[in-house]
DNA sequence: TTGTACATCTCGGGT
DNA sequence: ACCCGAGGTGTACAA
């Protein structure tokens, strides 16, 4: 068997033969189709006759893709079972995933491509700029923040939620960090005073701080009004000299 | 120029006349292929060799898709510009995004598939049971919150945010719902306590109220030692009898 | 363009 | 299994 198998114009049958090749073989399906998509679960949504690229693979991802934008336009998570059959002549695909129970149906209309691919890949990802990244900078380099800061906890599950970083300041008053990756909006000022707030039930002097490379206009202004700081950081970039092969992207 | 035109195991010259075809055609255009990709923008990554499915859309979307999981490893969004070029003997696919300036690199080592797609599509996925939905359901049944609610502003701007409903109850207070399709969590809460607090600088007896159908065991929390409420709601799904050749899903 | 919040968010990590 | 928060979040909509 070859790493794809790719027929144009396929007849019903084929359709038939090769999704079920692919279902059967951990292959990746991809079927370019007229179809139509109709999606019951966590909500509910209909989608009319139009081409579309469908992809289902073999974890049981299952992505109805239109003409534009990054997102499917319907989907179903990992772990979903297809099958498919032939309902009044019209073949259709199927995906139900258990918990919550949600539905995928996807009427093709007309079949223009089939194609099954034995996809092998053992790589992962390799990402740096992570807020992770940045709380590792803060614990190497806490004057950062300020003179004086020590970072103590990461992570640290408090009251009403989990905090980023937590120190104490040159006077021993306890700090609070709120690491974002990009710029910083309301939710996270949020998300800093209700970490503040949990902290000052049990401690006297609690401080916040958000740590962002930069701040919408209202997360300035709440900030402020809450008493709260904020620190101008950016997320690190790791140079990866990885084999020395790869040139600077940008 | 048929609606589909696919290679299997294509020369190079075949990739780059398939590919110029499809990037100065509004045609989609589809890969199988053993790759590398490199990112740079806002953040960094790297991706060693593998089988991947690359999508490019007429809109300038990109994707890259190993074979699990519903997200692509990497994408370029809407608006990215596509080439394709040979370094060294091996093809590149090139996508740059300016604001932020972003750009992803794939490195073809062996290309399994080109397929081209002349995707016609005119359909719009019509949703049910969305948040807004759960509004229009409590302007229609203002008892679904409690006896004598009025609600008076939807989406409506205040100091530190946007209110989903803005009301006032039977004895004349000013209420505030948050909405949630699914259950709120904590940063429901934290979002509810902003706009509420908002008020309270400018109003005296503010009330906030949770409208969710269910809710998570810490925010359960939180809500009661801030003093808001709760309030169980399911997102309406609608019955969409279009047609009347659709039957129930679930 | 910027700000704000939703999403069938997805995903990973922790308990 | 639930809870919590990050994400290159993407996406729509309003100011």
């Amino acid at each position: 068997m070859s790493k794809v198998d790719a027929i144009v114009n396929p007849s019903q049958d084929n359709v038939k033969r090769l999704v079920d090749a692919a279902l059967s073989s951990e292959a990746l399906l991809t079927i370019f189709a007229r179809c139509r998509v109709h999606y019951d679960g966590r909500a509910k949504s209909e989608l009319g006759p139009g081409d579309r690229v469908l992809i289902i693979k073999p974890d049981g991802s299952f992505l109805v893709h239109q003409n534009r934008k990054r997102e499917p336009v319907n989907w179903q998570p990992p772990g979903s079972l297809v099958t498919i059959e032939e309902r009044n002549g019209v073949l259709i695909l199927r995906s139900v995933r258990r918990k919550p129970r949600e539905v995928l149906e996807v009427e093709l209309d007309e079949v223009y491509l089939v194609s099954v691919f034995k996809a092998e890949d053992y790589e992962e990802l390799s990402l740096t700029g992570s807020e992770a990244e940045m709380a590792d900078l803060i614990f190497r380099r806490p004057d950062l923040i300020e003179p004086g800061f020590k970072p103590l906890y990461r992570e640290k599950t408090i009251k009403h939620g989990i905090v980023d970083v937590l120190g104490r300041d040159r006077e021993g008053n306890l700090v609070v960090l709120e690491l974002k990756r990009r710029k910083a909006d309301l939710h996270a000022v949020s998300q800093l005073k209700r970490y503040v707030e949990a902290l000052k039930m049990e401690h006297p002097n609690v401080r916040g701080i958000l740590v962002a490379p930069s701040l919408t206009s209202g997360a300035r202004k709440l900030l402020r009004n809450e008493g709260l700081e904020f620190r101008r950081v950016e997320p690190p970039k790791k140079d990866r000299r990885d084999k020395g092969r790869q040139r600077t992207l940008l």
